[in-house]
DNA sequence: ATGAAAGCGCTAACAA
DNA sequence: TTGTTAGCGCTTTCAT
């Protein structure tokens, strides 16, 4: 792998031609004979040229580059994201930069860095909407929201998951299995993806006559911890749920431990569903129904999307939705009867995904 | 944030100087008069320039971009580096690529993409040394290995963390609680990180007078589900652990539930010890003890000697390791006295980090 | 089908 | 201190 210290003019050189027709064949250029093409080829095969991105992009005034801004690396949901959109962006001949944007100010200067130098040609914004992202965003810039539907104005293409849809599931499912008083543990208030499941929430409850009691509904911020404690608070009311739609997979996980530490057994007297399908997901104590989402698609898709408006900037931006799909596992189960079912824990035999 | 359009020289005639002295206000260069940096630095406010930073690429020969190659992006070990890179790159005023290069081809397909094609100035490359992903390495580039120390022929810059000396530290704690038949569930036999674990393991076995049982030892892969079988099997001896030291915290999540199935009480009547003290790691049941290891620093580390190996190829590249910490939760406690223990299992109230 | 000329937007060497 | 002249390595006219 030495130093590609070789020019297009090397080449020309030794393949007896001008500089020029190296860039056609480099480029695939139909208007070269075939022998000429030959002669070319067998000239960089040999010296082992290899073309200069830089040189390339300044002259043509394509980076190939895209970026991706998500508040973090680390949440599964983000990394597999970005690890679709990137797969995404090499079959594409892109490369893609990941950074990670936690507050305003930080996005606002990535953008700042990567829009105005003309290092990228399109940009993909995870949680558009959390605090005042959206008005950071450069104009007439190829760009498309992850997780977080336009607001007018925002001609963008968008995908996100179906949060309402997913939420809807994931109740229903508990309503089916007979209960009546269900709490939702949700993620932060200003999250479009919280709003989001939270209409799919009443949507449920409604649809099957249940009326929603606010003091079932408890904001927690993503983490086990808060979860946790929003369990606890929640299972001190005068009538406690005796089901727990947690937001995420995280926070079901937090509410499981309450539930453990308040010695109620799940699911004979609190069913908990959450929603992520994180990999760890089967191996909670007890494995987790949830709702599984393929973020790896919503990535790829995203990345597609990003391409298409690269090349095509005139073409319409679509906003798609990705489905969820329930998972049942051992986390749920019917309403326990009135005066509270078994308190006993039973190590029964679990089965596992292998993911 | 318009189009930037305006070139140095759009800039140069408004303020009425030469388009290199407007590059030498851009470039801060010392030899302009306070009052000519002014007028150019007005007139760059004025128009809202922005260097173009391709066309700066060219010129300087510099692109100030870094790569990161991972297995995957989604671990939670190898997201975490990659957020502490990131993090660094930035400050240094790089910019990163990561990429996800789960086998070997892949990744010397990326290499060959980014290397000869003179897009990135320097590489940085997570467990380099599983498969053959060290042929495939470019000469004479500034790279940096993280987690996997350097073979004979290889004088490149490298941060692990201290496998051998968390692994020691995991096991001595459970043989500090009395145990003696400690068995240990490893990664992938080829990576080294495994390797320099069950050297840590047989080190503290030894610093203890134990010997070490072939029959203890079995390989995972890393996954819950690898270690919730190997557990199974283990617990199937003629003289069972009383202990499990599994390398990562995923695994021990895996045994945790096998022993769960098992009907053993952890710690009552298996320890089980993890390391990586990944986030959720304290919500397990019950909290896993386990050694904790800041891959942020290690990242943030890997990209400054990254970037320190590009500005000044010619200085030593150091060989650094990062040492671990003990975190005690509740899976290790004393080995059980003869007959076993209290098969009961205590609701007792656990405390949680906040992390 | 091929080549020559001109420039992408900037930095670097030299001159003034 | 500032301006002038050349490129960086390639693509894109435009001739031929």
């Amino acid at each position: 792998m030495q130093r590609s210290r070789l020019t297009i003019r090397d080449v020309a050189r030794q393949a007896g031609v001008s500089h020029q027709t190296v860039s056609r064949v480099i480029n695939g250029d139909a208007l070269v004979t075939p022998e000429t093409r030959a002669r070319v080829e067998a000239a960089i095969a040999e010296m082992g040229y290899q073309p200069n991105a830089i040189a390339r992009s300044l002259a043509a005034g394509r980076t190939h580059m895209l970026a991706c801004l998500a508040p973090n690396l680390t949440d599964y949901t983000f990394a597999r994201i970005i690890e679709g959109a990137e797969a995404a962006c090499r079959q594409h001949g892109f490369l893609l930069i990941s950074s990670s944007a936690p507050e305003e100010a930080a996005f606002a200067a990535l953008i700042n860095e990567l829009v105005p130098s003309r290092r990228i040609e399109g940009l993909m914004v995870i949680n558009p909407y959390i605090d005042q992202r959206t008005q950071h965003l450069p104009q007439n810039f190829p760009t498309v929201f992850i997780g977080g539907h336009p607001r007018a104005g925002h001609a963008v293409a968008a995908i996100t998951l179906d949060d309402c849809g997913a939420a809807r599931s994931a109740v229903h499912h508990l309503i089916e299995l007979g209960h009546q008083r269900i709490a939702m543990i949700t993620g932060p208030l200003v999250e479009d993806c919280t709003q989001d499941r939270i209409t799919g929430y009443h949507t449920a409850l409604q649809a099957a006559g249940l009326k929603a009691s606010p003091a079932l509904s408890v904001a927690g911020d993503w983490s086990a911890s808060s979860a946790h404690q929003a369990t606890l608070e929640l299972m001190k009311l005068k009538q406690p749920p005796t089901a727990i739609f947690a937001q995420n997979d995280r926070m079901a996980l937090g509410a499981l431990r309450a539930a453990r530490d308040l010695g109620l057994s799940v699911p004979g007297q609190l069913s908990v569903i959450g929603l992520d399908d994180m990999p760890l997901a089967s191996y909670f104590d007890p494995p987790l129904t949830t709702m599984r989402q393929d973020m790896f698609a919503i990535g790829r898709t995203a990345a597609q999307l990003l391409v298409q408006a690269v090349e095509q900037p005139q073409a319409k931006q679509p906003q798609l939705r990705q489905p969820a799909e329930l998972i049942i596992r051992q986390s749920t189960g019917k309403k326990p009867a009135k005066g509270g079912g078994s308190h006993t824990r039973k190590a029964t035999r679990h089965s596992h995904s292998s993911r």
